[in-house]
DNA sequence: GGGTAAACGGACGCCCCTCTCCGTTTGAGC
DNA sequence: GCTCAAACGGAGAGGGGCGTCCGTTTACCC
């Protein structure tokens, strides 16, 4: 079979305005995603592009799949931001350094933010970034505790559990939302720090996919 | 005029039908927004109750008036926990029940967890009650500082903070709800700790009121 | 037990959202 | 420039939720 290439097929052997229709499209989607929430209807993203319906029905067959697409970028961006964390040569200083950039990441994005949690369209693309964040997760996890910098007891369920509270924070705190997430990614950082360990209740059993139960 | 009784004014003067049948949909909306969450169809709750939508209408003419008086109990519990922590002669002892049981609360019921979250119908009734559990907090924060157990640069708002953060946590980890919230308020409550203390980025203006912008 | 106002419940109107159908327009190759 | 498949867009079908109307039933009082 032929190496496929990347995972964004269907943008070739498209007429040119088809395609410069779906590009609108997702601008459009992302946009209103991000100031309205995940929930705008269908309708005021084909408006806001300057299509009809049908057309955005006939590039993303459900709305889910709209949803989809328009928050792959997103997620490379997410992916992308723990690449780097793992390049910094101190694992603790890289482990914050994700840790800040996702929570703001979220906090910038009501729909983002909402996709985490609500359920979200678990499309074939997702799971495979999503196994490939785990890892790379589970990596930075161990080094920073193998520098003495993370407390022992962390666990790779403690990092879903702070990307679900900042959702809470960003969703509730309206435009105080990066302010609020800063200060909520602080406190639980300072908590991650080995020197600051102190006995903790059992930990919740949940992996970056229990996020969309 | 007459002192105020209470504020639960239309139970009086009801035929008995009718307020058997109230409450037995006060019943239904509870257990229906705590397992189904807070979007249940209005009709699933009067089907629940065993009565007609009429009749659930008669009672309470909008949706949101169902909703709070269906959270007015719960509103009513969090109090009690806040006067119980005041009661407890150590301040910071008191505090962290406080929250431990708050955030259990929010974990057990999602359509409380929901209403937190969302928009909120801020009826006169709540404005009451939150202006006390204002003061209360307040009170108990300024003792646990004095007492050297919470860090000098704590505030208010980082209540609420805690508590959205909590909203997101129960609403997003399913079954591990309440696994989840526990560790995340002890998470938070060691990072509060004065002992604890490292520089934090400046505090979210975030009031208790602030939770239904 | 009988009269009456209160309470009941289901059907219905209204609105909004998702997705489809179909007649019209347009880009691309010859 | 001509042809035609590809793309377009608006109108509308289908479904669901909120709140109301109105004919029927029922508790309470005498």
């Amino acid at each position: 079979m032929p190496a496929q290439t990347s995972h964004k097929p269907p943008q070739r052997g498209l007429r040119a305005d088809a395609r410069e229709n779906r590009d609108r499209i997702l601008r459009a989607a992302r946009e209103a995603f991000a100031t309205q929430g995940i929930d705008v209807p269908v309708a005021a993203i084909a408006r806001r592009a300057g299509v009809g319906v049908a057309t955005l029905y006939r590039r993303f067959p459900t709305r889910d799949a709209l949803v989809t697409e328009a928050f792959a970028e997103q997620l490379g961006h997410c992916v992308s931001v723990l690449d780097e964390g793992l390049a910094d040569p101190d694992p603790w200083r890289g482990f914050c350094t994700v840790v800040e950039r996702v929570c703001l990441m979220q906090a910038a994005d009501r729909g983002f933010t909402q996709a985490f949690l609500t359920e979200f369209p678990d499309q074939a693309d997702f799971a495979r970034e999503r196994s490939r964040a785990e890892e790379g997760l589970a990596l930075l996890i161990r080094r920073a505790k193998e520098a003495g910098a993370l407390r022992q007891d962390f666990e790779p369920g403690d990092v879903t559990l702070l990307l679900l509270a900042n959702c809470g924070v960003t969703s509730g705190a309206g435009e105080e939302a990066a302010t609020a997430s800063r200060r909520l990614a602080a406190y639980l950082l300072h908590a991650f720090r080995a020197d600051a360990a102190a006995p903790l209740p059992r930990p919740a059993r949940l992996g970056l996919e229990r996020i969309h139960a």
